[in-house]
DNA sequence: AACTCGGGGTC
DNA sequence: GACCCAGAGTT
C-alpha cells in the first residue's frame, strides 16, 4: 500500500472507532455465543453470497443435527442437503461434509496457511475463521468490506482482479492487530447496517469523518457497480411419472445444477420431440438462468426397473432435499 | 478473466 | 424488474 492512500494515523482512527462501535452495536447472532471454530466456519460458509436473516433459522437447525464436527462427517448426505435446502449453491453444503470428513481425525485446523486448503473455504472464509475464530491478524475482504473500503478511499474499482487487490492490500494494513475478529466483523456489520448499498445512513457513521465519498458527498457512487449479464433463458422439461396414485422423483446427478437434490426427472427440451403436451410450466430464476420448466405427465414406468432407493413416491420424500425450483413444478401437480 | 453454481431480501 | 448478499471452484 502506498501512503498517499493510507497513513498511519487514519489507520489508527478507522480501527479504534470501528472496533468500539461494533462492540456497543453487534447484532445478537446465534454463531456469535458459541464461541467454537467449527460454529464460525458453518456460519461462514452459509454466509456465503447469502444474507443474515436468511441464515440464522438454517444455522440453528445445522448445529443442532451436527453439533460438533465429527457429528457432521458421521452424517448422511442426504441428511446435510436435506438441512440445507433453500439456501442455495448446494456445492457448499457437499463440501462442508467431504472437508468434516477429512479431519475427522485432526480436527479443525489453526493456521491460516492449513484453512485456505480446505475445500470450499477460500480467501474471505479464512481470513474471517482466521481472524474470529483464532485471533489471527488477517483480512476477510467480502462484498461488504469492498463497499466500505471503496467508499472511505473512493475507489470507483473493486470488481477486477486489480481492483480487488488494491482493496485487500488496504484492509491488510487496516485490520486490527489486537482484535482482528471484532474489526473484520465490525467491517462487515457496517456495512450491512450502515454503509448499505442504497440511502447510506453517514450520519451514524463511526468512520465518517475518515470517509473520502462521504466528504465528497456522493457515498452511493462508491463504488462501481458490479457487472452482471442476464440470465440465459432456457427451458427444461420435466416429466411427473405416476403409478397407482402415487408420482415419483429422482435424485440429480451431482455436479450439475441442483445436483444431488430430489425432483423430477428432466431432459433439455432443445432437440427432441415433447412425450405429450405439457400440462403446465413455471419459471425459475437462478442467478445465470432463467429456466422455464414444462411438465408432463405419463403413466409410463420406463425407468422403473432400478427401482431399489432411486425412484421416490414425492409423498415419501421425508427430509430428503429438494430445492425450491422442484417444489416450484410439484405445486403445479396439486393445482390440478 | 469468464463461467458455473440458488434463492431471497430490498428497493 | 434491478441489484445485491460475510464467495469458491473450474475452465
Amino acid at each position: 500500500m502506498d501512503e498517499e492512500t493510507l497513513d498511519k494515523q487514519t489507520a489508527e482512527s478507522i480501527r479504534t472507532s470501528l472496533v468500539t462501535w461494533f462492540r456497543e452495536n453487534c447484532r445478537e447472532l446465534p454463531w456469535r455465543e458459541l464461541d467454537d471454530p467449527y460454529a464460525v466456519w458453518v456460519s461462514e460458509v452459509m454466509l456465503q453470497q447469502t444474507q443474515v436473516a436468511t441464515v440464522i433459522d438454517y444455522f440453528n437447525r445445522w448445529m443442532e443435527a451436527f453439533p460438533t464436527l465429527q457429528d457432521l462427517a458421521d452424517a448422511e448426505l442426504d441428511d446435510v442437503l436435506g438441512l440445507w435446502a433453500g439456501l442455495g449453491y448446494y456445492r457448499r453444503a457437499r463440501m462442508l461434509h467431504e472437508a468434516s470428513q477429512s479431519l475427522r481425525e485432526t480436527g479443525m485446523p489453526t493456521t491460516h496457511a492449513e484453512l485456505l486448503e480446505v475445500k470450499g473455504i477460500g480467501a474471505y472464509t479464512a481470513g474471517a475463521i482466521s481472524s474470529i475464530a483464532f485471533g489471527i491478524a488477517v483480512p476477510a475482504v467480502d462484498g461488504n468490506v469492498k463497499r466500505v473500503v471503496a467508499r472511505l478511499f473512493a475507489l470507483e474499482d473493486v470488481w477486477t482482479s486489480k481492483g480487488e487487490g488494491k482493496v485487500w492490500e488496504i484492509a491488510e494494513e487496516l485490520v486490527d492487530p489486537e482484535s482482528p475478529g471484532d474489526f473484520n466483523e465490525g467491517m462487515m456489520e457496517l456495512g450491512a447496517t450502515i454503509c448499505r448499498p442504497k440511502n447510506p445512513k453517514c450520519l451514524l457513521c463511526p468512520v465518517r469523518e475518515s470517509c473520502q465519498a462521504f466528504a465528497l458527498g456522493t457515498p452511493e457512487t462508491y463504488p462501481e457497480p458490479k457487472p452482471r449479464k442476464k440470465p440465459k433463458k432456457q427451458t427444461t422439461r420435466v416429466v411427473a411419472h405416476r403409478r397407482d396414485d402415487e408420482v415419483y422423483v429422482v435424485r440429480a446427478e451431482d455436479g450439475g445444477l441442483l445436483g444431488g437434490l430430489w425432483g423430477f426427472p428432466s431432459s433439455d427440451a432443445q432437440s427432441e420431440d415433447a412425450p405429450s403436451d405439457p400440462v403446465g410450466e413455471v419459471v425459475h430464476v437462478f442467478s445465470h438462468i432463467r429456466m422455464t420448466y414444462e411438465l408432463h405427465e405419463s403413466s409410463e414406468t420406463p425407468e422403473f426397473p432400478q427401482m431399489e432407493g432411486r425412484w421416490v413416491p414425492i409423498r415419501d420424500l421425508g427430509d430428503l432435499p429438494m430445492s425450491v425450483a422442484m417444489k416450484k413444478v410439484a405445486a403445479l401437480l396439486s393445482m390440478g
